[in-house]
RNA sequence: GCGGACGUGGCGAAACUGGUAGACGCAAGAGACUUAAAAUCUCUCGGGCCUUGCCCGUGCGGGUUCGAUCCCCGCCGUCCGCACCA
């Protein structure tokens, strides 16, 4: 007997009991089925899984499925990124060991996850604290330097003087230790870097091919790369003005077009020219100390005043001995970018131009725009940074820009002093290399060791992995692997002497750099990859992720992947083919009367009308409603899934992160929500009972044209169609609209049909419960599964293959079009599919609504789009 | 400041990128069933009017077109990214 109501409860942990015992979602390597490799970003192992982790699943999730049911050997793991501060944090808080938390943490996510019935190969779960995955990270760090991709130099770092350890920019607010409130200071430490920068042209370039990636991600890796073409220009110094060992300075420009508009130079205050002019100049001293200072502040920089400081020193213009420019020492010069040096032209550079007009230098425009009068354009508060003409240039007035840069660029270059060219072209980068030293314990151990003797040396490869010690504490600020009594202990594997073990550890962004590629071969002991798997899985064909990834993540893994490929660790360049990012879970607020935050369990509604009031569950005083923002613990507007889960099912749970919001944007979690995505379970259950009744009880034959049967059929694979589109684009919220109106349809059908005896009704009812379970199946695969079976259909819904749509069925024969008079709708018309336009004409024309419109005016003009619409123009 | 995206009913949104604006869902209202509630079912649901039908309506103002949510120009608003990168 099929019960009344569909029981989630039971249901759910049926199925997946039946799924995991028949290893369903195993997946072999040696399969011989085209491969799709469907990833989620992984999660970070932070105690409960949360409402984002069940949208950005749930997506993922219904891809694998969909893709499984047509035929593809489908890829879809999971795992943890497992290392990171919030362990260490724990650690000193709750006195717990960082291993034991993440542990712990996995054990209950996991299990949170599986409750999602989720199509996932559980048997390829990597976590990357675990030494089976951090050896081959190892590994790979030596490889890349002996590939000469791993470089060693000091660095300025954000150092908290209290924790004693490195913050990354993110952490540092208001120029203080997000934990330990102190003042940050800019520390010049030695650290490994990984040389991004040596790809920086490709990972540029490549960005055009990732034609599946959203365009606002691509745009933001290509301003973070900062591409950018110019001129090196070496300006001599007037040897009278210059510190003794100093002889010219060297700038880059992008606009060498504007030599002649020149007004200063500028050096940013660690130049070493800057340092060489200082040490006989006090003034000059504390006018850099001042700058550095400042520099520290993160926030003061953007806000700051343009400054300089004039050295004394005078520069020779390349075109003109006779012509002098003031070297100033100014705040706004970076020492990282460029040469660090700069020639000012005020006239087209607005921070060049604020910075004249505070010094009274002046400014020659140099570039008139097309609508002025050269003698009469004037620059006074606004730099001109657009096209035009050269002016006041000499040899290269009435130029272009583009042909005046082409023309200082090549004098320059075949211009030559002390043996080397005064200007040479040169691509420069925003791009910086990445830094990867943390002075933290729970992170990859850099396996590398220093001896005093032999200064820098590797781990031998057969020594790996460098394994943390595990009886560490954190009672004290700093790294406990530097505090270690044995750890960092070790002797040289070149002369055996006294040496110590590197005791940074990795930047955590490198584990997820590479976790990709490891789900392809996870349990592969002696390499990171099989080189011929590794291949034949990536690139991912759909990758899934919060926007907030665009570009460290992305680009590190882009790089990374590159890396891998040089070191023969994989094949390819590029190693996310797709690239979605979802929206964020978004949830109203709640605060009672003395502000405090309320949780959304805590608050009661009453609705009158349109007007919704909220009070406290407990004391019942009223609840103020807040605005809608994105869950957070702080606000505690957040919506625990075990809960959702437990109450609803993990069906209803994943149907509503998929209805309403396109899944790119924010889905707002309302009760009112879940509730109607409850309502539709038990109303598909209902559907399923009676499609199955009815088509139990008549008899089979071939449906006629215009039959009930036939438009039950029509309805069915038109829904098919629609929902394929939609899920291979992700827009979930019309595939779930489309099987709305499917459960509509048949439902109406059920009724007209309950009279009918014609032949072919049950096979036809039989043929759209198919179809209509299966549309369901990668959405709600545990609702789908019981639904398979009171259809009476054999194996699982799982485990069947995507029903074919009949294109025969989708085509009408009888066409009915709009028709407009002047634009405008006054009639519909049913013509014929493959009606003509003069006999389409003829009976738009004798329509009495088209007549009347007309109102008895000639007809000028009749426009017919096949298939679409009719428009008369009178 | 620079760059980008987006503005459609009470709400989330559709509209095959130039062809019937508002599919589908939520909320709301009316009714049926019920002793009652829940559940379920039926109907209404952008605004207005002289309600068989007509007029207005996709942030605002123009333009192109037989026809504009969609293309172009100018405003207004919201959100996001970058921020002295020479």
């Amino acid at each position: 007997m099929r019960p009344e109501r569909y029981n989630a409860k039971e249901a759910e942990p049926k199925w997946r009991k039946v799924w995991n015992d028949r290893d369903l979602f195993r997946t072999r390597n040696d399969d011989p089925r085209p491969k799709y490799y469907v990833l989620e970003m992984f999660p970070y192992p932070s105690g409960r899984i949360h409402m984002g982790h069940v949208r950005n699943y749930t997506m993922g999730d219904v891809v694998a499925r969909y893709m499984r049911a047509k035929g593809f050997n489908v890829l879809h793991p999971m795992g943890w990124d497992a290392f990171g501060m919030p362990a260490e944090n724990a650690a000193m808080q709750n006195k717990v060991h960082p291993k034991e938390w993440t542990y712990q943490n996995i054990a209950t996510m996991r299990g949170q996850l599986q409750s999602m019935g989720l199509a996932i190969d559980w048997s390829r779960e990597i976590a990357t604290c675990d030494p089976a995955y951090y050896r081959h990270q190892q590994r790979m760090f030596l490889d890349f330097l002996e590939a000469g991709l791993v470089d060693r130099k000091t660095a300025k770092v954000n150092w908290d003087p209290v924790d004693h350890t490195v913050l990354a920019n993110e952490q540092v607010i208001d120029g203080r230790g997000w934990r330990s409130g102190a003042l940050v200071e800019q520390r010049e430490l030695t650290q490994w870097f990984l040389k991004i920068t040596d790809f920086a042209e490709d990972l540029n370039a490549k960005l055009n091919t990732l034609d599946r990636w959203p365009e606002k991600v691509r745009l933001m890796q290509r301003n973070w790369i900062g591409r950018s073409e110019g001129l090196l220009v070496r300006f001599a110094l007037r040897p009278e003005t210059t510190p003794a060992g100093e002889t010219e300075l060297e700038i880059y420009t992008t606009r060498p077009d504007t030599l002649f508009g020149a007004k200063f130079m500028a050096v940013a205050p660690d130049h070493p020219l800057a340092s060489a002019a200082a040490e006989n100049n006090p003034e000059l001293a504390a006018f850099i100390e001042e700058c550095k200072r400042i520099g520290t502040a993160q926030e003061a920089i953007e806000k700051a005043e343009k400054l300089g400081f004039d050295t004394g020193i005078r520069a020779v213009h390349p075109f003109d001995p006779n012509w002098t420019l003031p070297v100033y020492v100014a705040n706004f010069i970076l020492m990282e970018y460029g040469t660090g040096a700069i020639f000012g032209c005020p006239a087209h550079d607005q921070r060049d131009l604020d910075f004249v007009n505070k010094y009274g230098l002046g400014n020659t425009p140099v570039v008139c725009p097309p609508d002025q009068d050269p003698q009469a354009f004037v620059i006074t508060d606004t730099a001109y940074d657009g096209d035009g003409r050269m002016i006041n240039s000499r040899f290269l007035d009435g130029k272009t820009i583009q042909d005046a840069k082409e023309e200082v660029a090549h004098r320059l270059e075949s211009e030559t002093r002390d043996g080397r060219p005064v200007g040479e072209r040169k691509v420069n980068f925003r791009l910086r290399d990445w830094g990867i030293s943390r002075q933290r314990y729970w992170g990859c151990p850099i396996p590398i060791i220093h001896c005093d003797a032999c200064g820098v040396v590797p781990v031998p490869k057969d020594q790996l992995p460098v394994v943390l010690p595990e009886d560490v504490t954190f009672d004290v600020p700093g790294n406990p692997l530097d505090r270690h009594a044995t750890w960092k202990h070790v002797d040289c594997p070149t002369c055996g002497g006294k040496a110590r073990r590197e005791t940074d550890t990795m930047d955590t962004f490198v584990d997820s750099s590479w976790y990709f590629a490891r789900f392809t071969d996870p349990t592969l002991t002696d390499e990171p990859t099989d080189r011929a798997t590794v291949d034949r899985w990536l690139p991912v064909d759909q990758y899934i992720g919060g926007i907030e990834h665009a570009i460290l993540h992305l680009l590190y893994s882009r790089f990374f992947t590159r890396a891998m490929k040089e070191t023969g660790h994989a094949g390819l360049d590029e190693p996310f083919a797709g690239l979605f990012t979802q929206g964020m879970v978004v949830h109203e607020t709640y605060r009672d009367q003395s502000g405090a935050w309320v949780l959304p369990a805590d608050v009661r509604f009453e609705t009158e009308g349109a007007t919704r009031k909220g009070f406290h569950v407990t004391t019942g005083a009223p609840v103020e409603i807040g605005s809608i923002e994105k869950m957070s613990k702080s606000k505690k507007n957040t919506v625990d899934p075990d809960e959702i889960i437990g109450s609803y099912g993990a069906d209803t749970a994943r149907w509503f992160m998929l209805s309403d919001s396109p899944p790119e944007r924010d889905v707002i979690w309302t009760e009112e929500g879940v509730q109607g995505a409850g309502r539709f379970v038990q109303r598909v259950w209902r559907l399923v009972g009676e499609i199955a009744d009815r088509s139990a009880s008549a008899g089979n034959g071939a449906t006629a044209d215009g039959s009930i049967g036939t438009v039950i059929r029509k309805a069915a694979h038109k829904a098919l169609a629609a929902v394929e589109e939609d899920v291979e684009r992700l827009r979930f919220n019309r595939c779930v609209a489309q099987i709305y109106e499917l459960a509509n349809n048949l439902q109406d059908l059920l009724g007209q049909a309950k009279t009918s005896d014609e032949p072919g009704l049950a096979e036809a009812f039989r043929e759209a419960g198919r179809i209509f379970v299966q549309l369901l199946a990668p959405m709600m695969p545990h609702l789908a599964e019981e639904a398979w079976q009171a259809l009476g259909q054999p194996g699982l819904a799982a485990d069947t293959a995507w029903p074919e749509v009949a294109r025969s069925l989708l085509v009408e024969n009888a066409i009915t079009l709009p028709v407009q008079v002047n634009g405008k709708k006054r009639a519909d018309v049913t013509v014929a599919r493959d009606a003509d336009q003069a006999a389409i004409e003829a009976a738009v024309l004798s329509l009495d609504a088209v007549q009347k419109a007309m109102e008895g005016k000639p007809v000028r003009k009749v426009i017919v789009v096949p298939q679409r619409i009719v428009n008369v123009v009178a």
